[in-house]
DNA sequence: CAGAATCCTAACCGATACTG
DNA sequence: CAGTATCGGTTAGGATTCTG
């Protein structure tokens, strides 16, 4: 996609955030691209392994948090190989040995996985006080219907 | 993704909260916390178009493009208020009005989306190229099944 | 206009079994 | 060890209908 959209700086914005300009209909920004990367449950964990270094497909498996499914790694791995995240080294030896790392264009995502690590850690406690205050007004809300 | 894990802290505390435990030295700790709220298809595009200003419902649901349902676009936003990420306000007229912004939170994870948009525009041609080299390597690899 | 409720499909994902 | 193939459960998400 030619990125040829027209800046539509709207309004003076009083904070100093970044002013997102996005009309492109299909890809805002190409936000979607990525998202679409990340926004799978794995990917992102198979990322911050493989930051560390190199990992065969075992191990990897093993470090991933939460356990994902042998299934699960190989679509995630696939995904990632096929968008040149991941680099995929196939040994011929019995047994067969595979090893993961991170490609250049994967080193450069880590910076960013790294952000929103920092963001979420750094307001987890806001995110928290925010549901259980949202979640106390609800339940105030709601008429609990008893009996 | 799921409320998985009901969090089984080592002490024993069973809270109803998802608490994330996460011993990992490794910043993927609170990751899925980010990706969760960023990773269903539609809370990027909110918070983007959120991001220049306030928006009633309706506007807000033309604007992002692709057409995001209604259904969709209230689990959406409701689900960022909870989170503490956009503030709704209601004026009670008729017809209805309902008005939609970021809070502060919501305004700090601007910074993080424009990083995102910001690698996906730039590796974007990488990541097309790489699928391009892959699907091509890949169609070879085929047998291509003459008949 | 804003949104709640319902129905339904597609995709995601895990468990299992089999292959090389 | 490193996959592939298949089945089934769960969820995301769209379309539609109804309400205030």
């Amino acid at each position: 996609m030619s990125a040829g959209h027209t800046a539509v700086t709207t309004s003076g914005t009083t904070t100093d955030e970044p002013v997102i300009v996005c009309e492109t209909p299909q890809d805002e920004c190409g936000v979607r691209d990525v998202l679409d990367r990340l926004g799978d449950k794995w990917s992102v964990y198979v990322v911050v392994e493989l930051a560390s270094g190199v990992l065969r497909f075992k191990e990897l498996q093993r470090r991933i948090h939460g356990g994902i499914s042998q299934r699960m790694l190989t679509l995630t791995v696939r995904r990632l190989e096929r968008d040149g995240l991941v680099k995929r080294t196939v040994y011929p030896t019995v047994p067969p040995q595979v090893e993961y790392e991170l490609t250049d264009l994967g080193h450069s995502l880590t910076h960013l996985v790294k952000s929103l690590a920092d963001w979420s850690i750094a307001h987890r406690p806001d995110i928290a006080a925010a549901r259980e205050a949202y979640d106390g007004k609800a339940a105030q809300e709601e008429p609990a219907a008893a009996g």
